[in-house]
Order: structure tokens, then C-alpha cells, then sequence
DNA sequence: TTAAATATTACCCACACGGTATAATATAAC
DNA sequence: GTTATATTATACCGTGTGGGTAATATTTAA
């Protein structure tokens, strides 16, 4: 319940670390890697569109196209992945809804939140997605669910 | 948007809070608290429900009753009120909900946010609510937004 | 020309969160 | 004993939005 980072963010985070365990600039149809990692096909697609608007993946049109990383994986963020996702989860609206709260500029509670949540952010921005990519051999593991 | 603190949660933290800038076993009308901290009456009556339920507080009934912290200030956790509240969120369902993910076992994205997660909830844990005690000569900076 | 892929837009629905309403019960003060 | 002021308890509601669907247009390799 409630979470910090939405399907929407996990399944672009997936999408994105799978691409970075294939060959670069090799397109990938979504069709392929929707099938692999269990997304909604059409949720999916919704996805695919705002990752390529803000420039994370490039897509090749037509016939044997497909997705693939317009970045270095060893540089692109989960950070950078969710901002481009829009990201706009908060640890506590408090942090950023001033009027929510009376106790304006001093109250510990909302500096205890905002440091947490600093810090969470700069571990996302630490983590690139080279770090979770999802290789080959990964993928025979997989419990194939298919009926 | 989407907030890991519901604002469940976060009256609940300011209520013990602020009873953790009072005079200790001094019962304080609910009444007057969600004056101060701008809380919708019906909903802090809940909210002080759950937490008496979990024994995080207790209260005085009738005429001159109200409500005072059952533990010591600077024993009781960020995470011990959370637990009161039945807390739910989580930072991303797959650490929990293992049927929405096929990369079972070995996920990396799965073990990044877990991890984040216990680091979270560990600073809950060690963050006491005496650290963030609202006391008075803090609540007369407010800003008084009657009419 | 066709099949297979992405692009784009519009739509839907369930549910949880924040909040309200109401009535019952307890008790200190007079 | 009565009253005023508390908490207790339960039931209800409206809206936003997250997750997902549908349908169609467009591109391009074969």
C-alpha cells in the first residue's frame, strides 16, 4: 500500500535495467521485453513514451524496431530515471505543503523528513542503472508463469 | 503527491510531539492541541484512538480530561508511533508483493529499495520523539491564521 | 503491399485517503 | 443530581488518482 515509488517508476526502472544488460543501441521491441518482465503491454507503452521524451531511451520506428538506452548505463541514474517519469512521490507532504502545517520554519518534524528524504534522493542519484542491470543468464532463472 | 507519511501518520507524530513538550502525565484536552497544531477535530479523535489502542498514549475521560504520552519521551520512536498507526507504506510493493515481479530471488532493483528501506525504517527507529518535541516558547512563533 | 513495430490520445474504474457526522459514555465541578 | 466538557465508537462520504484499457494513426522492413 502507498508506495514511495509507483508501478509506473518500477516498471520504468525495470524496463531501463533490462536494456542495459543487452547490447547497446541494439532496438528492442517492447512487445519482447513487455513479455520477459510481466508489464501491462499498454502501461507499458505509456512508459516508453515519457522515458523517450525526456531523452532516457531512443526508439527505432516500424517493422523490426525498437527501444533501446539513449544514455551510458554507467551514468543514468534511478534518479534520473524517475525524474523522467515525473517523479512526484515525497516521504511527507509537510516537507514541500507549507500551509499544512502551523509550525512554520522551525519544526523539527518537517527538517527530520526533509533530511531523510534528502538523503534517499542522493542515493538515487547514486545508483546507476548499470548497477541493476538485468543480464542473459539472470533471465533463465525466471519462473516461467505462462500457462 | 503520494506520500510514504500519510497525513494520518504525520498528526500522529505531531500530537506525541507536541504531549512531548508538555509537562509529562499532564492529561491535555485534545481539543486544545488540534487548535494549536491545526488538525481537523474528527480526524484527531481517531488518530488518538489508535494510538491509546497501542498504548503510545493515555487519557483522562470526562471534564478536565485529555490525553498524555503513556512512554517515556525519549524512549519512544518516530517508528514505535508509526507501528500505532498501522503503518503500511512501503517504498516500492515489489519488496512485498513477490507475485508482481518475475525476476524472483536475484532482483537488483528489488534488494536496492529493500535495502533503502531498512536503512528508512532504521532511522525511524533510532530517531526518539523527544528530539522533536514541540515546546512553548517554539508555538508562540506561529503564525496565527484565524480570522 | 503488408506485417510488425512505435506514437498518440482518450477513456475507465476501483479503492484508499482525508475528512465528516452522530450518538454514546464518562466524570469533574457546581 | 445535573450539567458541561471530555473521550469513545461507529458509520458514512466524496474525490483524486493510480493502474490499466481501447482504439487509431503512423512508420518502415521485408
Amino acid at each position: 500500500m502507498n508506495p514511495f515509488i509507483k508501478r509506473e517508476y518500477d516498471y520504468a526502472i525495470r524496463i531501463c535495467a533490462y536494456l542495459a544488460g543487452q547490447k547497446p543501441d541494439k532496438a528492442i521491441p517492447l512487445s519482447r521485453i513487455v513479455k520477459l518482465l510481466a508489464i501491462p503491454k499498454p502501461f507499458a507503452t505509456k512508459i516508453a513514451h515519457k522515458l523517450k521524451k525526456a531523452d532516457v531511451t531512443a526508439t527505432v520506428q516500424g517493422k523490426n524496431g525498437g527501444i533501446y538506452l539513449a544514455k551510458d548505463s554507467k551514468k543514468l541514474s534511478i534518479l534520473d530515471i524517475l525524474k523522467a517519469m515525473n517523479f512526484d512521490s515525497t516521504l511527507n507532504e509537510c516537507i514541500y505543503h507549507h500551509d499544512i502545517c502551523p509550525l512554520v520554519g522551525f519544526c523539527h518534524i518537517h527538517n527530520f523528513f526533509r533530511d531523510e528524504e534528502r538523503r534517499l534522493l542522493k542515493n538515487f542519484e547514486n545508483k546507476k542503472i548499470a548497477d541493476l542491470a538485468i543480464k542473459m543468464n539472470d533471465m533463465s532463472k525466471i519462473v516461467n508463469t505462462n500457462t
